[in-house]
DNA sequence: TGTACATCAGTGAACGCGCGTTCACTGATGTAC
DNA sequence: TGTACATCAGTGAACGCGCGTTCACTGATGTAC
């Protein structure tokens, strides 16, 4: 069958990834198999050394992909305001404190599912994890710079305001995640919680 | 040179309980392996089992031990004020949030270390984390409402107040070590500000 | 445009390694009398 | 208190397994003429 086009190696590439996105995010970078990887992409394990120099390399190129998606997510609910009503963090807040987010972790925020992932791995994937979360940060401060559009926010006070923010959720996220299983109930109410207070 | 006393024994497995500890807050459960642990603990591998059924029964003892060693020392620091001055919750913070935290968590918080191990182990290693994280909460609003003894925090409050706070200081801790190595100053940065505003 | 050949993506078996766990063995401790 | 024997904690080799990675092979694609 092989050997294949150049765009199809291109589809099958953007599979791995967009499948390793998904079940690192859910499982942990080290709970998923190069072997399972590449089912989940339609492939078989060998060919993973035509696209990637390591698992690692993937790693880091995984992160950068989710967090990117994640941020295009968040900037599109931002602007675009579907779901619930109120100022754009207002919904940023709801949506990433909510029920669903923590059940998904798969298609959510990288900041928060590999948060101590990205500690334990190469280098390169703390540096794709970092920046990820200046991308972030940078986001939350411009959205604070422009909601006190009075004149009052300061640059370094949108600047705080975003670090407390990103701290905030994703500890809420974590522990929601952690406790879910066997506490539902504390898991809701640290969610419930922090959602209405994230932005105080 | 076996058998020993079983004076001997139970020292022997409150070493590897105590060993399993700091490695694990460290390095993540499943980094590290019976063989590192046994040997930490100054035995051969091969003894584990004389001692516990399975590597995710240890878990869920170490975490049950971390937690009360972890709480104990906050009971300490909230009685006795030894470290920084000021009411007890501020001196928690500062503590929790202080650069030595992060730089030694084998020794740290456990709500912050194990948050991603509990969610993918056994039912019982979650029980352990999420009992641990109750008993934080519970230490945080009685605290909280101890020290609105003028009357005016509802016991409600005080517990909102605790998940808020456990929330803040896990969050900033996690993606304070999650950026350490490649970004020191956003590292420093998320601890500073964190210090700064949660009791806000 | 057509032909001949080199390239290389995908396949699946295989390698080496480290893991959690098991096991036969040892010999000092604990116990029964 | 002393003796005889059963117990069992520790040892280190071994087992089975799954992992990341490598490899020889295939045959359609890409390319040179």
């Amino acid at each position: 069958m092989p050997r294949i086009t150049r765009e199809e190696k291109a589809r099958n590439r953007q599979n791995i990834v967009e499948a390793a996105g998904r079940m690192f995010r859910a499982q942990g970078i080290d709970a998923v198999g190069i072997a399972d990887l590449m089912k989940e992409a339609g492939l078989t394990h060998g060919g993973f050394y035509n696209h990637f120099a390591s698992k690692d390399d993937l790693a880091a190129e995984v992160c950068n992909a989710s967090f990117a998606a994640s941020l295009g997510v968040l900037r599109q609910a931002v602007e675009e305001g579907d779901v619930p009503a109120g100022p754009p963090l207002r919904r940023v807040v709801e949506d990433y404190l909510s029920a669903e987010h923590r059940d998904t972790p798969d298609g959510g925020c990288p900041s928060a599912s590999l948060v101590i992932d990205a500690g334990r791995h190469t280098e390169e994937v703390q540096r794709s994890y970092a920046a990820g979360v200046e991308g972030y940060l940078a986001g939350f401060a411009g959205e604070f710079a422009r909601e006190g559009e009075g004149g009052e926010v300061a640059p370094e006070e949108a600047r705080e305001r975003a670090v407390l923010l990103l701290s905030r959720m994703v500890g809420a996220m974590v522990l929601a995640r952690a406790v879910r299983h066997v506490e539902p109930e504390l898991s809701d109410e640290i969610l419930r919680t922090c959602r209405a207070h994230a932005l105080d």
